[in-house]
Order: C-alpha cells, then sequence, then structure tokens
DNA sequence: GATGAATGAGTGTTCATTCAT
DNA sequence: TATGAATGAACACTCATTCAT
C-alpha cells in the first residue's frame, strides 16, 4: 500500500469515520484498517491519537471558516442585505453535513483538549469578527452589531444541534425569511 | 459505608465528575471511587453506566425545561412583552452552569445512544412548543411564531458554546437589548 | 413471599434455569430472582452455590438411578429378555429430557467439585452392580456381564451427548432392535 | 519477550490449563499468566476467547476424527473385522487422555456456544458415516449398520466419562473382547 | 425467617502507544 | 518508510458471598 499522500488519506479515512462514530468511539486500529495501513504506519505520519485529532479539527474549522467568508463575500458582491441571510442559511445547511464533527471537536475542545480548544476559541473569534464588520456596514451602532455577531454564530451552532436531533425538519427557509425582516 | 440515599449521592458525585470530565472520560471506577462505595454497590444501584447517564440527562433536561418554561410563566404574569427576552438570557446565564454536561449529552444522544437521543429529542419538541405558544400571543403570523421558536432554542444552545469556549465575555445584556429592540 | 416448601421452589427454579442455561451462567441471582426471593433468602436455605448445586445434582442422580431400577425390575417381572432393551431405550429418551443438567453435572464432577464427583461416582458404580446382577442371569459369563454392563450404561451417557447435539434424529428404535438381535 | 510461534505457544498452554481446569474456570488472564505474555498479546493473536476456544476445539476433533479414520484404515488393511474392535478400543484409550477436554468442549457445544455446536455436529456426523460405511462391508442390513454407527460414537463417549469419573478401572479388554463376539 | 444493601475480586475486552526489524 | 508484535493500564460489567436489621 504505497500512496503519494498517504497523510492525506489517513485524514479523510479518519474524519468519515469519526463523523460516523465520534472521537471517542474511533479508535487508530479503526482508522488503520479503514486506510489499509498498519498501526505502524498510522504512527509513523501521527505521532499521537491527538496530533490525528488536532489535524481533523484544523481542516474542519477550516472548512467552516471559509463558508463564513464566503457569506461575507457574497454579501459583498450583492450588496443585497437580505442577501447575507440567506446565505448563512445556506452554509448552515453545508455546515449540517459536518455538523456531527463540529459536535464531536466542540466536546473535546471544552473537555479535555487544551490545544484544541485554544484553536477553536481563535475560529470562533475570527468568525464574528468577520461578521461583525460586514454587519458594521448595515447596522451602525457597535453594540448591535457586536451582539448580532454573537446571535449569527449561536445561532449557525444551535441549528445544527437541533438537525443533528433530527426530529422535526428545521424549516431554514422561515427562519431566514424572518431573519431578514426583523433584523436587517 | 451505608448511606440512606446512596442512589442520590451516586447521581450527584457522578453529575459532578461528567460535569468536569466529560461521559467518556469519567469511569465508573472513578464515580465509584469519588462516591467512597465498591464499584459493586455502584451496580447495586445502577444496572449499567447508560442506567447512570440517562438518570443525569433526564435530570438535567427536566431542570432546563423548567427554566424555559419558567421564562415564559414569568412572561405571561408580567405581560411586559420585553421581560421574555430578558428571562431568557436570565435563564441563559443560569443554563451556562448546566452547559458542560449539557453538551456532552447532546454529543453523547447524536452519538450512539439511541434511548438518550430520543429524551433529547422530545424535550427540545416541548420546549419549542411552549416557546410558540408564548410567541403567538404577540406575533400572529405562525410560520413567524415557529422560526423564532426555532431561534430562540438555537440561540441557547449556541450561547452555551460560546460561553464554554470562554474567549470573550458574552455581552449576554446587549444581546437581549438588541432581541427586545428587533423582535417584539 | 411465604412458602412451605420455599426451598422445594428454590430447588426447581434452579434445576429449570440450570438445565437451560448450565450451571456456570445461571448466577444465584437469576434464581433469587426467578423464584420470587431475594438473595438474602436464598442464601438463608442453601449456604453456597455449591451447596444448592450438590442437592440438584442428588435429585437428578436419584431421578436416573430410578430409570435405571425400573427398567431392572420391568426385566424381572416380564421375564422376557429383549424387553431389558426396549426399557433401556425408553428410559434413555425419558433421560434425554434430563440430558442437559446431566452433562452439565458431569462437567462440573471432574472439574472441580471433589464432592460431588464422589456422587456421581458413586451412582455409577451402583447403577452397573444393579444392571450387572440383572444380566448375569442370562449372561453367566462375569466378565461378559461386567462388560456388557460398563456397555449399557456407556451407551445411554454416549446417546445422551448424541442427543443434545441435536444433527440427526438418534434412531433409538433401531439401534433398541439391533441391541436384542445381537446381544440377548 | 517475543517469540516465533507465540500463537502456538498460546494454544498449547490454553489448552493445558483449561484440560485441567475447564474452559469456564481458565481465565484468559491465566493462560497469558502461563504463557509469560500480557492479556494485550494474547488478543493481539486471539481476538476473543470464544475465539481461542474455537481453534483449541477444532484441533481436538481432528484428532479425535484422526483417530476414527485410524481405526477404519487399520482394519481394511488387515480385513480382519475383529481388529476393528481393538482398534476402537485402543483409540478410546488414547482419546481418554483428551476425555477432560472432550467433555468441556460438549458441555460448551451445548450450552451457549452455537459454533462451536455446529462443528462438532459435523464431526460427529462424519465420525458415524466414517463407521457406517466400514461396518457396511460386514453388516448388510442398512439399518443394523447406522444402529451400530451409533453405537460405537456412543460407547465411545460413554466410556470416556467412566473413564473420567476414575471410579474402578474401566475393563476395556474385556470389553472389547465382547464386542467382537456378539456384534461382528 | 427474610431482606436489601454492600462488597471486592475477577471477567472478557479495548486501546493508545512503543519498538525492533 | 513501513510493519507486526507486544504491552499494560483501563474499562464496563458480573457474581458469590456477607451482614445488619
Amino acid at each position: 500500500m504505497k500512496q503519494k499522500n498517504m497523510k492525506e488519506t489517513i485524514l479523510q479515512t479518519a474524519t468519515n469515520l469519526i463523523t460516523k462514530k465520534g472521537i471517542k468511539n474511533t479508535s487508530l486500529a479503526d482508522i488503520a484498517k479503514a486506510s489499509n495501513i498498519s498501526k505502524g504506519t498510522l504512527y509513523y505520519h501521527y505521532s499521537s491519537k491527538n496530533d490525528l485529532i488536532s489535524d481533523i479539527a484544523d481542516i474542519h474549522l477550516q472548512a467552516i471558516t471559509n463558508a463564513v467568508i464566503d457569506c461575507v463575500c457574497g454579501i459583498e458582491s450583492n450588496n443585497a442585505s437580505s442577501n447575507m441571510v440567506n446565505l448563512i442559511m445556506e452554509k448552515i445547511a453545508s455546515i449540517e453535513g459536518r455538523g456531527r464533527i463540529h459536535m464531536y471537536i466542540l466536546c473535546e475542545a471544552i473537555t479535555e483538549n487544551d490545544t484544541l480548544r485554544e484553536s477553536v476559541k481563535v475560529k470562533y473569534l475570527e468568525w464574528r469578527n468577520t461578521l461583525k464588520k460586514e454587519i458594521s456596514k448595515t447596522i451602525k451602532i457597535d453594540k448591535d452589531a457586536e451582539a448580532l455577531s454573537f446571535l449569527l454564530v449561536s445561532i449557525v451552532d444551535g441549528l445544527v444541534v437541533q438537525g443533528l436531533l433530527k426530529s422535526e425538519k428545521v424549516p431554514y427557509e422561515n427562519i431566514a425569511e424572518f431573519l431578514v425582516k426583523n433584523w436587517l
């Protein structure tokens, strides 16, 4: 089993497994097996499970960050405030696919993995700042802009949770419409 | 080592440990030790770890449910719409103390514990319905009332996450003020 | 749960459970539960698991012993040599219902339970002697009578094994017929 | 602690321990200790206790199967029918060394281990068929040949039981002599 | 007589990690 | 680079037994 981007392969396989079963329920043996390599090889590329988790988290956080930035860019180019929310909703939907791993990373971050928590913290700050900067174009009161940045990030995380519980279908469109009408 | 409310003691000890270290990182040995009992005794009172987790989750979910209902009752008695948001924010703060365990339960629920997921699902539905009923007194458009119920629940979960990351202080008051201004 | 023959009840319940699941896989908790008594009460009547097993084994061994003696009595009263084999076969069938527990007791006896082994040993000796005495009426060569006594006991145990494996239906009638033709 | 045929070593050690103490009374910790390896290493080679038991049983069943086949081959080459019984008796004696484990495997098979029961079932069928084919050369009545195949297998198992009880010395020679005189 | 609470040693199993080759 | 063998601590869970009431 010789591959150029072995690390890439491992990363992808591990991400898939962890998305399905969670961090604690995915063993390095599982990952090695699914990657068609030995545990030894896995350790050659990643010096510990935390090391691997760290990479997975980085990639995930970057992916969501990109989604958030995409949002903002979309708004800028369209200059239609209502689009922001639409785009956010669209992104939430795309994030939902990543929802499970998002939750696992959050839990891991708040529990015991200080490095991971720091990464997540930084990203969340970055998201809020990016959103706030954009919001400030429309909403001139700084306090409100900040509050809204917190709220928007919250809503994303919160809707991810409700999406994952798979109770009722989350009415994304109605939610977006409501946000546009009342907030912007 | 004989105690009257041994089950209660175990429950409390376990809740504390799990709040600190998470479900997966808290072993039954840890719980037994911290409760000053043997593992055998623990198993006498709880027939499995899931059984114990289930009790902890039930208590937690009930506590938050009560908080949500308190909110709504508060609003009704005051008949001041602005109070709803204030109360929600107040409750979020009180929930924050339970934030860690809230996250752990959510992760457990979405990962592998079907029984738990069902419990959580039911509670979330109950919360949204309770909120929606109250919201409907002010907002007559049903679609909006429903969207808002999803949003409020999301905001609670989302702010819990941001609270737990302990990055910046979450500006609860500003957020509440913003919500009041724009919603009601 | 007040009962006159509590010990009897326990014994019966335990026998049923052990027949189904084996000695090692039947816990005293199981037995207590199925008897609708507490473990404490069980220990009031039986001072240990071995004590209980011992009683169960005694009853079982006596039951088979009676079957063997019935055989011999039947023969005596009928004075038809062919009947002996028929009766033995009939008894084997009746023993088959007890086959599982018979095997469990044998295993327990040869493994670790010296008292039990002694009981079983004594019974087997008794059976062979009883059979030999009867056989001697027909077969005058002592060596042959003894060999046949060993063989008959063996055949019972052996057919029990094959019955328990539930592969093909054991052709008891053909076997009996064959024995009659060739032995007596 | 590195060894070439570690799996072989484990198998041998486990077989010895189980022969002495029985399956249920032999723990994996015992086996690991006696093999001078860690429990982890044991699990590296055998993924479960059942897996190990399965290997032990397979080897045992094959050994007896070979003994049975040897019997038949011996007969064929000698063409002396009386030899068959002598050989069987000889084999029984050799099986006696394996008697304890034979009993344990039978008990395990009838209790709870479906895979094992299937293996045993297949072997017993194979033995009977092998015997019947050989018997058919002498005894032309099919029903009798079949009955005798059941009887011979039964006698082996039954004599194993009586051998294990170590009451009196089992008179193998007399038994063989009797069989030859009356059956063939 | 009867019980429920408590115990602690033991069970099979998992797993991140190490390391010689 | 890559691997398979080895490890040992930890895990959830079981169970015969004890004992105060």
